[in-house]
DNA sequence: AACTTGTGATTTTTT
DNA sequence: ATCACAAGTT
């Protein structure tokens, strides 16, 4: 709450704290909003020609420096707000930066056009020259769920397994795809051979046909075919280039391969890109993120100026030392050092515990021990790596009566009954919206199935008119069943009346008349399930919100991009989330459960990615601490129920890269926890002191560790043979023998896999191979799951 | 068309 | 263990 960096000292007319060479910059109607930046800051402020990249360390005043910039540019007229292109990943944060550009510089700021998400600036782009990708200007948004429904449609077309290449996966490689910049004539041929037997591009192909026909985008297909809008229309693209005199990106260490396109095509024009961004806290690799874009930067745009902002204005000394020691393990990065001017203040503490219940408790009582201190709830957060953990958190606080929130989870316009409802409203605003039409032809139960659809599908092909149309025209004949026929007779004349009360009826009620007569709200009202009450609440909220809008085509164009959740507070409550989700806050202290190995780092994450993800994983424990200001807890279990079955863990490898010299290990209250293989590894943390230090002391460490284990005289005896034998020296084994040596298989080899049979070696890719299986075509599979067959 | 049983998967998440 | 989803059954 004390932010040196908070507005209110910037915004107000008043005169400044900022001593007397401020004031007189102020009263000669000077640049007071530079006031009170560190030297680097203002650098990064100042310099706002040519390509710059600003590498902004965790709590080192980024979103400062970019609003600051916006309204230094525009205080100097350098550029006016519609000639300024601002975007960010998400509308939280495009939301953040629009609210604190007004506060600098006044009304102007709110006025900036240009300022949203990728995915909103392109649809804005997309909208105005829809003809020239094959789309109509009105064209719809889907989200995950449409796309999904239409996937299906393709692969059941094409008469290909669901079950064996579920539309899942491809709606996953066809977003890998579209991340990647790639069209369905550039996919890699290998690549798209890889799914369903060989069918993967050209589903893709039929895929983007279907989208065509149906007016529609996907998600992907925004930065896609504005990036085609721009390559294939250089006009376009000139004007665009002529239109954004500056360019800010913020979190560039999250951009993928389209994204990066795209900026680089508009920045072609002026040069006047700013970048701001953390390598080491990029933690989206796996949704497309190319850290690359950020280390590759200088090389991009030649003549580029590098700012570093390393003076951390959040945590005390001893957080951010254990953040940079963990950190610095971490190849492949740019390197930063974070330093402070506050005190040491308290050490990160580790806590072992016996298992995920004790964690729970242990928690909860250091909660409200700080809580009996005068500690907000509001200022604790508990960090996951897997929302699957939070469930035992929130067990516990409710026995415990302690206040909580949940951050994360479903989003409000994902629920279903926010998209029954929403598909009502397509229904009737935009009849041609054929996905939002299957959804609620059943929703409530009127007695139509799948053979009606299947009809309606039919001649909808045939004639190349929506099902609605086609709906329209069946029911004047005796093709389908006088009972199916009479309720779709219902539907479609309440779809006509409803549609003709647009512009009479305030849209509000229009929604609630819809909900009404539909029969769709009894169907909550009639289902005694726990959540029908919440449902019922969520839909009144969606009728207040659209309110806020002018009409009800404004609500549909905005609801598919920007819809955000609720929730009005009750109170401080301590948050609960996953570690992904607390980029970008910060709390006094910060609890962070669950470090053992195969949870954090996450089993998958190795397996998939390797060294990469092991990396990647590092980041999001780096991620973990810095978010605490005072205080960092960190918890590990010895027992963890994975699976429904009882795992014995063993702590975290990030938990031997904590420096030392800046931890507190704690005894758990029970005792418990030091008992087996945690015992051996962290009473070294202490008695090893400096020594424990080198990497290599570490390794051979571990390696020992098993014959320690096996003679059982230092530690718990059978119960640390047991757990060391399993999992985590794989993990180790792998990663440190695999990244080196190169694979034991060749390219061509002939291999066995348990499950999939004969194969040959397609590539290698360190302890990952790429392989022809005679059935099961062609898979990714780790070396160790694999024997060589002559 | 609605209900029942069986199968498989189960990190992270935005737009 | 648990849940979602899909095929099989009534």
């Amino acid at each position: 709450m004390t932010d040196p960096f908070s507005l209110s000292e910037t915004d107000a007319p008043a005169p400044q704290p900022g001593g007397i060479a401020a004031r007189a910059r102020a009263a000669a109607g000077g640049r007071r909003y530079l006031d009170g930046l560190n030297p680097e800051q203002r650098a990064a402020v100042e310099a706002i020609d040519g390509p710059v990249l600003v590498l902004a360390g965790a709590g080192t005043g980024k979103t400062r420096v970019l609003t600051t910039r916006i309204a230094h540019i525009l205080a100097e007229g350098r550029a006016r707000a519609h000639e300024i292109l601002a975007v960010t990943f998400t509308n939280k944060a495009a939301r953040e930066m629009r609210d604190r550009v007004a506060l600098l510089a006044g009304p102007v700021g709110e006025g900036m056009p240009w300022l949203g998400t990728f995915h909103a600036i392109s649809t804005k782009i997309l909208r105005r020259h829809a003809e020239l990708v094959g789309l109509k200007s009105s064209f719809t948004i889907l989200d995950t769920d449409d796309q999904i429904r239409l996937l299906k449609q393709v692969l059941k077309a094409e008469d290909i397994d669901d079950k064996r290449w579920p539309a899942r996966s491809l709606a996953y490689q066809i977003d890998a795809w579209k991340n990647r910049g790639l069209d369905p004539a550039h996919v890699p041929a290998g690549e798209a051979a890889a799914f369903a037997n060989g069918k993967g591009g050209r589903l893709y192909a039929l895929y983007q046909e279907r989208l065509k026909i149906l007016n529609a985008a996907d998600f992907g297909d925004l930065l896609l075919e504005t990036l085609r809008l721009f390559k294939e229309n250089p006009d376009v693209l000139k004007q665009y280039q002529d239109r954004f005199k500056y360019m800010l990106v913020d979190e560039y260490q999250d951009t993928n391969t389209v994204q990066y396109l795209w900026l680089r095509l508009l920045a072609q024009g002026r040069h006047n890109v700013c970048c701001v961004g953390d390598d080491d806290q990029s933690i989206y690799g796996w949704r497309g993120a190319e850290v690359d874009n950020i280390l590759r930067f200088e090389s991009d745009f030649p003549g580029a100026k590098v700012i570093r902002l390393e003076r951390n204005y959040r945590s005390t000394g001893h957080i951010l030392a254990v953040a940079a020691g963990l950190i610095a393990h971490n190849q492949g990065r740019l390197g930063k050092t974070l330093f402070t001017d506050d005190e040491a203040g308290l050490m990160p503490t580790v806590t072992g515990v016996w298992d995920s219940e004790e964690e729970a408790r242990g928690i909860g009582e250091e909660i409200e021990q700080l809580a009996r201190k005068g500690h907000a709830y509001d200022e604790v957060a508990i960090l996951v790596r897997a929302s699957f953990q939070m469930r035992e958190f929130e067990e516990r606080f409710i026995t415990l009566g302690l206040p909580y929130r949940v951050i994360g989870g479903p989003r409000f316009y994902e629920r279903a009954e926010i998209r029954d409802a929403l598909a009502y409203l397509r229904c009737v605003a935009q009849p041609a919206d054929d996905l939002a039409f299957e959804r609620i032809y059943n929703t409530p139960r009127r007695g139509l199935g799948e053979s009606t659809l299947q009809q309606l599908h039919e001649y909808g092909r045939l004639q190349r008119v929506p099902l609605i149309e086609a709906a329209r025209f069946m029911i004047e004949t005796d093709e389908i069943k006088p009972k199916q026929r009479q309720a779709l007779r219902d539907l479609l004349a309440n779809f006509s009346r409803w549609a003709s009360l647009i512009g009479e009826k305030p849209h509000g009620e229009l929604t609630e008349m819809i909900l009404e007569e539909s029969g769709y709200t009894d169907m909550w009202r009639k289902d005694r399930t726990a959540e029908a009450a919440g449902r019922l609440e969520n839909l009144k909220e969606l009728v207040r919100a659209m309110e806020e809008f002018p009409d009800l085509a404004a609500f549909l164009e905005h609801i598919s991009l920007v819809m955000e959740a609720e929730t009005k507070d009750a109170g401080p409550r301590v948050s609960i989330m996953t570690l992904h989700a607390a980029k970008g806050l910060e709390f006094e202290t910060v609890f962070l459960p669950g470090w053992e190995e195969g949870l954090f780092p996450h089993q998958r994450s190795l397996d998939e990615s390797g060294r990469a993800g092991l990396e990647e994983e590092r980041r999001l424990a780096y991620v973990g601490i810095t978010r605490a200001r005072r205080r960092a807890k960190i918890y590990f279990a010895t027992n963890r129920r994975i699976h429904g079955l009882w795992q014995t863990t063993i702590p975290s490898r990030f938990l031997d890269e904590l420096p030392p010299d800046h931890v507190e290990v704690v005894e758990a209250a029970t005792g418990a926890a030091y008992g087996g293989y945690a015992q051996s590894r962290f009473a070294n943390m202490d008695s090893f002191g400096s020594t424990y230090g080198t990497p290599g002391w570490r390794r051979a460490q571990r390696r020992t560790e098993e014959t320690r284990a096996e003679s059982g005289a230092s530690s718990g005896g059978g119960f640390a043979r047991k757990t060391s034998q399993r999992g985590p020296m794989q993990i180790e084994g792998e990663l440190i023998a695999k990244s080196s040596a190169s694979s034991a298989f060749a390219k061509g080899a002939r291999v066995f896999h348990q499950k999939f049979g004969y194969g040959a070696v397609a590539a290698v890719d360190g302890n990952k191979l790429t392989v022809d299986f005679d059935k099961a075509g062609r898979k990714m599979v780790l070396e160790s799951f694999v024997e060589a067959k002559g």
